[in-house]
DNA sequence: GCCGTTTTCGGCCCGACTGTTTTCAGTCG
């Protein structure tokens, strides 16, 4: 498990602190932006302070350097104790609550003493907010409604689900004949693994017929904002959805500056400023001529950048790279040619061989590889070596059947012992075409440990790619604990490609760690790991992955046909 | 507090919406 949720909430509860003392709100605004870094960075923040890199971090210079580094070694930090002992409330508490803010924290301590959810609420129901300036009847009933969404520790929603609850709201706004574009925008165009709301613009005719449809859609339980422009709701499912109409001759603009990231924009302002430029949300302009903003390629265009897809913008050097052109060419789904880890009824799949085989021929794929558990794995119902030798000898029999275009590869995922050591002999595995293998058991071994045992595994000489090497399941179970620079060099050293496993929960590598391992010259195999037919359609969550981790097509050893692919992971 | 194609000092994005204001402050993205 990484640090660095641990760091960006100390970093975060030290930022609101500052700007409740009304401390420079461009100190705070460092702090802020340092969270954001560390929260979507893609190593452990445990190990840059190892190797002394921190202020390698967008955002973190000397001083949260030093903070960072306290925090870490002796899990307190002096500057966030004093101010905690000078302002005794539960700030991150109060500031969870949607539509409350610092200001209106400092408010209530200062005139309540209010200091956290608890006292707020009590206040709030013994009508006493309404009673402060400022504040009115409406302010203390939104309050009230803030603190119960604060309490249900309203979290994030997995890519793939928030995806779908988008799409069917945009099958009913698009029933408006008034609606001519409509794009998802946010953090969902940029494919994060997980998303905290929903961002839909749309170019219309009658914009205010649009956001009175929207805010009475089935599933809305609340409606937040509901303006001309803007409007804003809550689903009954938690989530919540903002809606913008932008103007036509603006949309290019407005999709740019919705999409984000934030840090992104911030630069991508400032080299228009230098070049005598205003870039807004309404376009780009040269003093009151918009030059650009229809489309967003004519911003970036205008602003001397190549063009940076959506998944690249966090500013993470996309920018620096589109302006010297060294932008990757992307890894795109049409790229990929097979599925190498997917499972069948005979061990914890719900799907014949035959089905599964079926569906992956609806796919166009060249190849296939069916890769069920091994024996450890009881609970899967793991093959034992004479299973996985009738599986061996059933493969064949499919495979000259002719009844499948695709050649149908024999694969297994074997499970890693304690020791490293797998838990199917070596003369089996020399009999399969691709051996996966991967951990499923002692997950909480220690660091030491687990990077031993991985790397130990990774030397056998029939060991082709490491499955989800990391483990996590987003928003359920972190990554185990492991030194993935060692497990890479392990990898390197003994041929064997890193998966990205692209089921929706686990997306394992994240886009750092891809990033990373291509550095170091690794190859990497999109898979599915699908224990059901329509789970090969999780490809695409895989792929949008690979592009947050910058993955061209050559990275990735499943684009290459079937001949290449297999030379490629030879030993 | 951070940072560098106005580079070691002087900037740092800004507009929509709401509720409480009778001209604006707070929150959010």
């Amino acid at each position: 498990m990484t640090k660095n949720a641990e760091v960006a909430r100390v970093l975060k509860e030290i930022g609101l602190f500052l700007e409740f003392e009304g401390k420079e709100p461009f100190k705070v605004k460092a702090y802020q932006r340092a969270v954001r870094s560390i929260s979507a960075l893609g190593e452990d923040v445990a190990n840059l302070a190892d190797r002394d890199d921190l202020t390698s971090i967008p955002g973190v210079g000397k001083g949260i350097a030093e903070v960072i580094k306290s925090y870490l070694t002796t899990g307190n930090v002096g500057v966030l104790d004093e101010l905690r002992t000078r302002v005794p409330i539960k700030i991150m508490e109060l500031d969870a609550i949607p539509g409350v803010g610092i200001k209106t924290i400092k408010l209530v301590y200062e005139k309540l003493g209010v200091t956290d959810l608890e006292s707020l609420e009590k206040a709030a129901n013994e009508d006493k907010l309404s009673k402060l300036p400022g504040l009115g009847l409406k302010t203390q009933d939104q309050i009230i409604e803030g603190i119960q969404v604060a309490r249900s520790g309203l979290s994030r929603t997995l890519l793939a689900d928030a995806l779908s609850i988008a799409t069917d709201i945009e099958t009913q706004l698009r029933k408006l004949h008034e609606i001519n574009q409509l794009v998802f925008a946010g953090s969902i165009r940029r494919r994060r693994e997980t998303i905290g709301d929903i961002d839909i613009l749309v170019e219309a005719t009658d914009p205010k017929q649009v956001m009175s449809t929207f805010v009475t859609l089935r599933d809305v339980s609340s409606v937040s904002a509901h303006g001309e422009t803007k409007s804003s709701v809550r689903l009954s499912s938690g989530i919540q959805v903002d809606l913008r109409v932008l103007p036509k001759d603006g949309f290019g603009a407005g999709l740019q500056y919705f999409t984000g990231n934030v840090d992104h924009n911030v630069k991508l302002r400032a080299i228009a400023q230098k070049k005598g430029l205003r870039l807004n949300e309404y376009g780009l302009f040269r003093g009151e001529d918009k030059i650009a903003g229809t489309d967003e390629s004519g911003i970036y265009k205008t602003l001397g950048l190549d063009f940076i897809p959506p998944e690249l913008r966090e500013d993470k050097g996309e920018i620096e790279a589109a302006q010297n052109g060294q932008l990757p060419h992307l890894i795109e789904l049409k790229d990929i040619r097979g599925d190498l880890h997917s499972h069948t009824d005979q061990s914890d799949g719900k799907n014949t061989i035959e089905e599964m085989l079926d569906a992956a021929q609806m796919k166009g794929y060249e190849y296939y590889c069916v890769s069920d558990h091994t024996q450890s794995l009881t609970i899967a119902n793991g093959m034992d070596e004479s299973r996985l030798l009738q599986r061996i000898e059933e493969i064949d029999t499919l495979n000259a059947s002719g009844r499948w275009k695709m050649k149908i590869l024999k694969g297994a995922e074997v499970d890693i012992l304690s020791e490293g050591s797998l838990d199917i002999k070596d003369e089996v595995l020399s009999q399969l075409d691709l051996v996966t293998v991967s951990i499923h058991s002692r997950m909480k071994d220690n660091k030491k440990t687990m990077t031993e045992r991985v790397c130990h595994a990774l030397e056998s000489k029939y060991v082709h790619i490491l499955g989800h090497p990391t483990g996590r399941l987003l928003l359920k179970r972190s990554e185990f604990e492991i030194d993935l620079d060692a497990v890479f060099e392990s990898a390197k050293q003994n041929n064997v490609v890193m998966e990205l496993n692209a089921h929706p929960q686990r997306l394992d590598l994240n886009a750092g760690n891809l990033r990373a391992a291509t550095r170091m010259g690794l190859k990497i195999a999109i898979n599915t790991d699908a224990h059901w037919t329509t789970e090969l359609d999780h490809m695409q969550f895989g792929v949008y992955q690979a592009r947050r981790g910058w993955l061209t097509k050559n990275d990735v050893i499943n684009t290459y046909p079937l001949k290449k692919m297999m030379s490629t992971i030879k030993k």
